[in-house]
DNA sequence: TTGTATGCGTTATCAT
DNA sequence: ATGATAACGCATACAA
C-alpha cells in the first residue's frame, strides 16, 4: 500500500484557508511587497502559512523568476583532499545568503566539463565557482562573453578578465626558497606544476625569482614540469630530476601530493628524507603532519578562500557588471621534518 | 552594456521551426511517446531540435512531473576523507541512469539535518542517499514512513526495515584481532566508535566475540567508547585506555581517524608504534601509507559503496515498495608497518 | 497521426 | 488594498 503522502501545501492552500486570492498571499508572504498588503491580512496569512507548514517551491520560483539561489561549483575531482575545505567555504558563505551550491568533478576533461556546466545553466544556477581553469579555456571566454558570472578559484585564465581569489604563490615559493637556503642548500629544484595551468606558471616563475634574488643557481635543469598535479606525475618528475645527478639536495614541489610522490622516489632510490634531501610542499592538506617525515609545506587558507570567492560571486550576482577583482589570499610556511640543514 | 544572452530554445521554438504542435514535438523527442508521431515529422523535429541546440529545462519539467532526476546525498562532512570516494562512486552509478546527486554536509546536527533535507526535498529530489545514521534516528523513521526512498550507508537505523549498503564490520574487525593474535599480542584494547552508531556498535560487538573466539581476556576495560569518529575523540579515549596501565599491546581502532589519534598520544608519551604498542585502523583512507609509521587497516571499498547504493536507490525509485536489502560489502586487511610481532 | 486545452506553483501586470 | 489574468516550459487527457 502506497503511502499517504500529502503534497506540500501551496500558495492556493493558504489563499483557501485564509479566505484570500492567492496573489495576495504572495504579496503577503514576499518581504519586498509586503507593504502593498493589509497589515491584518499579513498576519493572518502568516499564520495561516505556518499552520500549514508552508514552504515556497524552488521549482516554481525558478520557473518564474529564472533564478533558482543556486550557483555551480566546478571542481575536477572532490577526491583530492584539496577542495572539501574550499567547497565547504564556498557552502558556508552561500548559505548564509539564502543560496547553496551544486558541486560538479570534471576530471580534468574539457567535454565532460562543458556537458556538466550545460546541465548547470539549464538549471539555473545564478553563477558558477570554477576550479578547473586552463590557461587556454575557451569555454570559460565563451561563458564571460555570454555575461554568464564567473568567479574562480586557484587559477587565472589568459587573457579573460575573470574575478579570482587565488593564493599568494609567489610568497608561498619564496618564503619556501628562503627556508632551504637558510638551511645553507644550494642547488635547490623545483617540480613544476603543468604549465598550462596559471598556477604552475606562477609558482614556476616565482621560483626562478626566488633562487636568482639569493644569487643561487637558476640552472633549467633544476626545473622539471609534471604533466600533473599528482603523486604519480610528482614521481615521474623526480625520477627525472634525480637520474640526473644534478646535485640536488632540495625540492620545491608544485603541491603536496607533487613531494608525496618524492616521497615515494626517496623509497624507491634509498635516500632518506630530510637527511639526503629535503623537500618543501604546496597547500598543507590534512594529515601531513602525520607523514613519514612530516611534510614541511606552504599552508593555504582553503576554507578562506571559499568564502571569499563565494561572497565575490554573490557580489558579482547582485551587481553585475562590476569591474572584476582578484583577491590574493596570505599564505604561511609550515616548517615540519622533510626539510633540515644541509 | 549587457551582453545579448538568447535564451534556451523551447519547445515552441522548434514548433514553430518545423511548423507543427508544441505537443507533437514533445512527442517526438520523448522516447516513450515518438511512437504516437510520424516518422517523417519525428526525423524533422529531431533535426530542428539539434539546429536549435535544444537542451530541456529541467525546471519546467520538474514541475510538470513531480520529479528531477535528481537525488540527495546527505553526508556529515565531505571534509572526512572517507566520503568523497563514496560521494564518485554514487555519481558514477547515478550518471550512467541519466541522474545527479545533490551534496548536502550535515555536520551531524540534527537540525540542520532536518532543514537540510527538507530543502532537498523541496527541490523534488526523488530519494535520499543518508550517511549520517544514528541508531536512534527519528527523522529518518519519518521519511520511511512518508514514503521517501531512502538508502542508507555505512550505518543502519534501528527498528527501520531501511535499504543499507554497508562495509563488513564484523569480517574486518575479526580479520585484525586474527592478525594482532597471530602477531603474538594477548592484551589487544578497542577503541569504540560512538555506541550511538550502528557502525560502532557493530564493530565492537565483533571485537567482542573475534577476541573470546581466541581464548583472549574479554576485559571490559579493554573496550573505551570515542565520543565521535575523530582523531581528537581518538586521542582522547587512547588516553584513558593507556592511563588505566592495563598491559595492552595492541589496539584496534574503530576507524583510521580514531587510530591517528592513536599515534598523536604515542607522541605525547614517548610510545613508538609499533615496537611497544600495534595499531589497527579501519576504512584505509588515502595517504595512510605515507603515515609514519604507516598505518595497518581493514580496506574498505568506498567507490563501490556508492555505487551499490545509488543502484539501490534508483531501483527503489523505480520499483517502489520492493522489499529493503542490505548489502554487506566485503573487506580485506591491509598490513602496513603499524603492527608487529610483540 | 496531430492538435486543443489544462495545469504544475509562482510572480508580474494589469485592473478594480 | 486586493483580485483577475497571464506566463514561465513542459506533458498529458481528450478531441479530431
Amino acid at each position: 500500500m502506497k503511502a499517504n503522502r500529502p503534497s506540500a501545501p501551496t500558495l492556493r492552500d493558504i489563499a483557501q484557508a485564509v479566505g484570500v486570492h492567492t496573489t495576495t498571499v504572495s504579496r503577503a508572504l514576499n518581504p519586498r511587497t509586503q507593504g502593498q498588503v493589509g497589515a491584518e491580512t499579513v498576519r493572518r496569512v502568516q499564520k495561516a502559512a505556518k499552520e500549514l507548514g508552508y514552504q515556497p517551491n524552488p521549482i516554481a520560483l525558478s520557473l518564474r523568476t529564472s533564478r533558482s539561489r543556486t550557483v555551480g561549483l566546478v571542481i575536477p575531482d572532490i577526491t583530492n583532499p584539496l577542495f572539501p575545505p574550499i567547497v565547504r567555504g564556498i557552502e558556508s558563505a552561500l548559505e548564509a545568503e539564502g543560496y547553496s551550491g551544486w558541486i560538479v568533478n570534471t576530471d580534468n576533461d574539457p567535454q565532460r566539463e562543458r556537458k556538466l556546466i550545460d546541465s548547470l545553466r539549464s538549471r539555473q544556477v545564478e553563477g558558477l565557482i570554477v576550479a578547473t581553469a586552463r590557461m587556454d579555456h575557451p569555454l570559460l571566454a565563451e561563458l564571460h562573453a555570454s555575461g554568464v558570472q564567473v568567479v574562480l578559484i586557484n587559477r587565472r585564465v589568459e587573457g579573460v578578465d575573470l574575478p579570482c581569489v587565488t593564493a599568494d604563490d609567489s610568497s608561498g615559493v619564496s618564503a619556501a626558497v628562503a627556508h632551504l637556503a637558510g638551511l645553507g642548500h644550494t642547488r635547490i629544484a623545483h617540480l613544476a606544476g603543468p604549465q598550462g595551468t596559471s598556477t604552475g606558471v606562477a609558482r614556476a616563475r616565482a621560483f626562478r625569482h626566488a633562487v636568482r634574488d639569493r644569487g643561487l643557481p637558476d640552472d633549467p635543469g633544476l626545473v622539471v614540469e609534471c604533466a600533473r598535479w599528482s603523486e604519480e606525475a610528482g614521481a615521474r618528475a623526480a625520477r627525472t630530476l634525480l637520474g640526473a645527478r644534478s646535485g640536488v639536495t632540495a625540492i620545491v614541489a608544485g603541491n603536496d601530493l607533487i613531494a608525496l610522490g618524492c616521497y615515494d622516489v626517496f623509497g624507491e632510490r634509498g635516500l632518506s628524507c630530510p637527511e639526503d634531501v629535503s623537500v618543501v610542499g604546496f597547500n598543507d592538506m590534512p594529515f601531513l603532519d602525520k607523514l613519514r617525515p612530516p611534510l614541511t609545506t606552504v599552508r593555504v587558507p582553503h576554507h578562506d578562500i571559499g568564502v571569499e570567492a563565494a561572497r565575490m560571486l554573490l557580489d558579482g550576482i547582485e551587481n553585475p557588471g562590476r569591474p572584476a577583482r582578484s583577491l590574493l589570499m596570505p599564505v604561511s610556511l609550515v616548517v615540519r621534518g622533510s626539510t633540515a640543514r644541509r
